[in-house]
DNA sequence: CGTTGAGTTGACCATCGTCAACAGGAGTGG
DNA sequence: CCACTCCTGTTGACGATGGTCAACTCAACG
C-alpha cells in the first residue's frame, strides 16, 4: 500500500487520455484555485474554456522547444514538466520543474527561450498565445495575476541562482528535497508528507542542481548513510528534518 | 581623452544631487524610452511625475534590504545597482546588475526577497508600491509593460542559472564581459564599444558568477595573457572578440 | 535468459577554493 | 611633501570538492 503520488491528482484524466485532446470543464479543474485561472469569475471561466485545449503528453514528450515560435502558453494540470536550457555542446541546465497549477511559456520576443518536456505523463491546458494575450488585455485581473506569477517565478529563479553559485553539493540536495516537499504540500492543501516523491530521474536532479549524476547519487547515499534520509522506490523519505534544514539553512 | 562612461549618462543629475531628492520632468528623462515608463502617453507621464520621487544614492548605499517591507519600486535613471541574496553565513550571490532604465523592487508577498545597493552613485525614481499598483491597475499598457519586463528578467535569470550551473570559470567571465558590452550598447543606441566599463569591483563580479575573487582575477589575467582582452583602468578592452564569443558559445 | 537503462560505487584527477604574501593607489595626518 | 594605513587587486602554493571514467548491480522487459 504505497502512499498516493502527486501524479495521482489526475489519474482519471490521464487514464481517459487516449487521444491528444482531453475535455473537461474549467470549473471542475483540480488546480484552478492554485493556477492563474483563479483570477477569473465563473462567467469568465466559461469564456476561458472555449479557448483552452487540454492535451496529454506521455513521458519524455516535448511541449515546446527552445528556438521555436512561442505561439502558445500552458497551464499544467497533472504531471511534472522540466524546463531547461541546452548549451550548444549538449550540456543541459534544468531551470525549473513545473508542477500542476504552474504556468508555462511566457517568452520575451517571439521564440521560446527554453525547452519544456514531460518528465512523467502530463496533462496541460494549451492556449494560443495571441488569443491569451487578447484575453489578458481585456481582463486586468488576469493580467495582474500573470504578473504575480512571473514575479514569483523570478524570485524562485534568483533563489536558485544563489543555490547554484554559492552552495555545496550536500546543501543543494538538501535544499532541493525540502523545496520539493514544500511544493507538494501546497498542492495537497498544506499536508507535509515525510516522503518526497521524485518523479524525475537522477540525471534531471543533477542538471537542476548543477551537479553530475554521480555526485547526486553519492550525496543521496551519504545522506542515507547518516540516517538523514531513506531512499525509497520513486522518492525519498526525510527521516531527519532538522539536520536537512540545517544543511539547507534557508 | 577617455571614452564616455555609461554613468556619464546623467552626470548633470548626479552633480546636481546635493540633497536626497532630485527633480526633473519625466518627459526629459534620458532613460524613459528604454524603461517601463515608455508605456505611458504624454498626459499619463505628468501623472506619473507627481508620483515619482527621484533620489540619489552614493556608492554603497542601500536602496532596500532583503526582509524589509516591500513598499516601493524603483526605476534606475543613472548608475549601477547590484541586486543580491545573502545566505545566513555571509555568502553572497549577486542575482543581477540593474543599469539605467531597469526596474527594481517587484516582490511576491510584502517583503523584499533581495537586497539592492548602489555600486557607483545612483539616481533612481522611487514610487510607493501601493500607489504604483493603483496606477498600473488603471493603465493596462503599464501593467502589460511590467509583465514584459518581468518576463525579460526571468529569461535573463534562467540564462544566468545555466551559466552558474554548467560553465567553467573562463566561460563565465567571457560571457559576463560580452553580456555587459551588449547591455551598454543598447543604452547607447546600438554603438558597441570595444571597451567594456566595469563599474563593479572584482568581488562583485565573483559573487555574480559564482566564483571567488581570486579566480576572477586569475581568469582575467589569463585572458589578458593570451591577448583576448586588455585590462584598462575601470574596465576591460575586448581585443579578440571571436575568441571570447567562442568561449561564451551562446 | 539476454538486453537495456537507471542508479550506485570506486579510483583518479582537474578545477577551483583557501590561505597567504605582496603590489599599487587613494586618502589621511603629520 | 612624505609616511602611514586601508583597500582592492594580483599572484603563488596547496588542498578539497566535485568531475571523469569505468565497472558493477538491479529491475524491467521482451
Amino acid at each position: 500500500m504505497r502512499e498516493p503520488r502527486p501524479s495521482d491528482l489526475s489519474a482519471m484524466q490521464l487514464s481517459a487520455c487516449r487521444g491528444r485532446n482531453v475535455t473537461g470543464a474549467c470549473s471542475d479543474c483540480k488546480v484552478r484555485l492554485v493556477s492563474v485561472c483563479s483570477a477569473l469569475e465563473a462567467e469568465e471561466l466559461s469564456e476561458l474554456e472555449r479557448l483552452a485545449h487540454a492535451s496529454c503528453y506521455p513521458a519524455r514528450e516535448t511541449l515546446f522547444h527552445q528556438g521555436e515560435p512561442a505561439d502558445a502558453v500552458y497551464t499544467v494540470t497533472a504531471g511534472t514538466v522540466r524546463l531547461y536550457n541546452l548549451l550548444s555542446d549538449g550540456r543541459r541546465q534544468i531551470v525549473g520543474f513545473a508542477l500542476p497549477g504552474d504556468f508555462l511559456g511566457l517568452s520575451p520576443g517571439d521564440t521560446y527561450r527554453f525547452s519544456a518536456d514531460a518528465v512523467e505523463p502530463v496533462v496541460a491546458c494549451r492556449f494560443a498565445r495571441n488569443v491569451y494575450e487578447g484575453l489578458s488585455d481585456r481582463k486586468p485581473h488576469l493580467q495582474r495575476r500573470l504578473l504575480e506569477f512571473a514575479t514569483h517565478e523570478l524570485t524562485l529563479a534568483r533563489e536558485q541562482m544563489a543555490l547554484l553559485g554559492r552552495r555545496s553539493a550536500e546543501e543543494k540536495v538538501a535544499t532541493f528535497l525540502l523545496g520539493l516537499r514544500e511544493r507538494w504540500a501546497v498542492l495537497f492543501g498544506g499536508h507535509e508528507s515525510a516522503t518526497v516523491q521524485l518523479p524525475m530521474g537522477r540525471q534531471d536532479i543533477a542538471d537542476y542542481l548543477g551537479l553530475t549524476i554521480e555526485t547526486v547519487s553519492r550525496t543521496l547515499s551519504r545522506l542515507a548513510g547518516t540516517q538523514a534520509v531513506l531512499i525509497v522506490p520513486g522518492g525519498v523519505r526525510l527521516t531527519d528534518l532538522p539536520r536537512l534544514r540545517r544543511l539547507a539553512a534557508i
